[in-house]
DNA sequence: TTGTACGCGTTATCAG
DNA sequence: CTGATAACGCGTACAA
């Protein structure tokens, strides 16, 4: 492999002269910049990885930390490890990929051996055991998702909230009066569990506001228990013409229990989702779902490490708190319709 | 951040009896060894990874090269790609993902950089641009799917001839006489892309030696284009109780339109995929599948690039050839059953 | 505008 | 069994 000695000398110049050519940190003229342009395709030269990073302290690498067994649509944390990866690109960082089985040592071990400037963690939990070790040894990071005391970190994550009252619009605007919404198991909002916290309270408050009579029913995501889940809906208010699913695996069962009780939707009951496009595009009808910019939440991620890094490089305060939730869009597809006339109106 | 001298100092040894210590390749008192260790801990020292490739030679880097718009399953590449990561971490190496957006140019930058010792590409296709590159660089790679001309690169993939031996040996042995295989478009045939083609090559043989009638026809994976080669096949072949789909896109059509049609899988119709298991089981009734381990397509691939990137540190030769096809499994769910009594046999 | 010289933290070679 | 010391290839203050 040819060093930056090759080319200076193929060149004629110092090796300081190439390397400055190639950071642009100080004005070359323009003919010697020709020569070393020159010796540098000649040679077929590429800048040690190494070497740069030792001399420069920084590995322009970041890590980004994968979940093992996910929870999250793996179509959807695919897109965003792209999304990160090229990114980053734009900065000139390349991405190293940690699974979570390595746990917080992982992120400690990168970090600390220098082999990554900064780290984004995807999957974020509210008691998440990696947040302290970022706090503890000041690690340049950006999470997707949002932990319980994100004071001090930059994070990205959807505004559950505002899909939640999106959902209560769109039902509400199709003079739907009577709506469900089948969530995540109980578990999951028994521990707080922030995205579905989020929907929730932003679903009823904007039902709330907008009059609708609404119930909230949790759903393991099984077959059986969609099925318990619907016929406890049913018997409680059998008036519910409107049903808002936020569990993958729910939205299956569900399409299916509605058709077999004799509703076709959307004529006779509206479903809606919150989940990726991809997934709301699967079903049959296909979903009008409420979704947010898997990539968006990739690239934004990416700033705040990159603005993060920056700063500590710099010897700058680093940003302070960096809360981002990007709003979710509604694509309305052919699962929703105007709520059918009610009995009572005939 | 503590350097090997601080530890040395700490220790009250040398530095390089510290680096040795590490790299156990020498061996150390156990009483200095004892005191070396305890300042590590004491210290939190982790070794710079910038001036471990530089001194080394080595960044203990792979490079993962991913597709960007992908023909393959998703979660099938991402496990693929979680399962190599964790298979390097056993060589302590890391893995760096690489986008394919970068083509060709992006390997030679890694591994042209010294950032990556070896690289693993997935989603090989048959005329694949980053091959040349691989060999004109001499770079260690591993290949997961096979190219044009293997000649002298460790490749792997599933062995898709035997997958379709499986499927007619599976559907023969229910007593099916007449039966379809429905593959990728007719283009992909057309390009004689390899997983096609063995998996046709290999059905093909089979089905002859069990004296199997069969067809093969080509589908777009729409609706539309499942419809219409259903219809065909049914036209064609009318006493078709058996169906071979390799093709994701067009088995919930195929399952909808028997149903459509009056065929109950699996008592009218057997119905059986070449796909991953995770797909299979999405689907009602669940599908009998075949496939190949996923995982062990990425562990496999690291094996290999380990085997060359070792071999060209030692300056030994490279492993010539290393084709390695992964024995498929048949998973018996509930969409085949015994071919039904036929018309002729009252 | 260009060149010189030092340091980055490890590994490997040579002595002892 | 251990210690000094020279690379490794690049970035950057300092000098010209």
């Amino acid at each position: 492999m040819a060093t930056i000695a090759d080319v200076a000398k193929h060149a004629g110049v110092s090796s300081s002269t190439v390397s400055y050519a190639l950071s642009g940190k100080r004005s070359i003229s323009g003919e010697t910049r020709q020569r070393i342009e020159q010796a540098i395709t000649e040679l077929g030269y590429h800048p040690n990885a190494g070497a740069r990073a030792l001399a420069g302290k920084r590995s322009h690498i970041i890590a980004l930390v994968v979940p093992l067994h996910t929870n999250v649509y793996v179509p959807t944390m695919m897109e965003i490890a792209i999304a990160v990866t090229m990114a980053a690109r734009q900065y000139g960082y390349d991405v190293l990929l940690i699974t979570n089985d390595e746990g917080p040592e992982g992120v400690r071990r990168v970090a600390g051996s220098g082999l990554a400037d900064g780290v984004i963690l995807m999957d974020v939990r509210l008691d998440d055991d990696r947040v302290p070790v970022l706090r503890a040894q000041g690690i340049p990071a950006a999470l997707i998702g949002i932990p319980d005391d994100p004071h001090g970190l930059s994070c990205v994550d959807h505004d559950f909230a505002a899909a939640g009252a999106l959902c209560a619009d769109h039902l509400a605007d199709l003079g739907h009066r009577d709506v469900a919404f089948i969530g995540y198991a109980a578990g999951v909002y028994q521990r707080h569990a922030g995205y579905a916290e989020r929907t929730l309270n932003g679903f009823r408050d904007q039902a709330e506001q907008r009059d609708l009579r609404f119930l909230h029913r949790p759903c393991e995501g099984t077959y059986e228990s969609t099925a318990g889940t619907l016929a406890r809906i049913l018997s409680d208010r059998p008036a519910t013409t409107g049903f808002v699913v936020q569990n993958e695996g729910a939205i299956g069962p569900l399409l299916s229990l509605l058709r077999a009780t004799g509703r076709t939707v959307p004529e006779d009951a509206s479903v809606m989702a919150i989940c990726p496009d991809q997934l709301a595009e699967q079903y049959a009808p296909r979903l009008t779902a409420v979704t947010g910019p898997p990539n968006e939440l990739g690239s934004v991620a990416v700033e705040q490490v990159m603005a993060r890094i920056s700063a500590a490089a710099d010897g700058a305060p680093q940003p302070e708190d960096g809360l981002l939730l990007l709003s979710p869009d509604l694509v309305v597809r052919e699962s929703t319709a105007p709520a059918p006339r009610r009995r009572t109106d005939h």
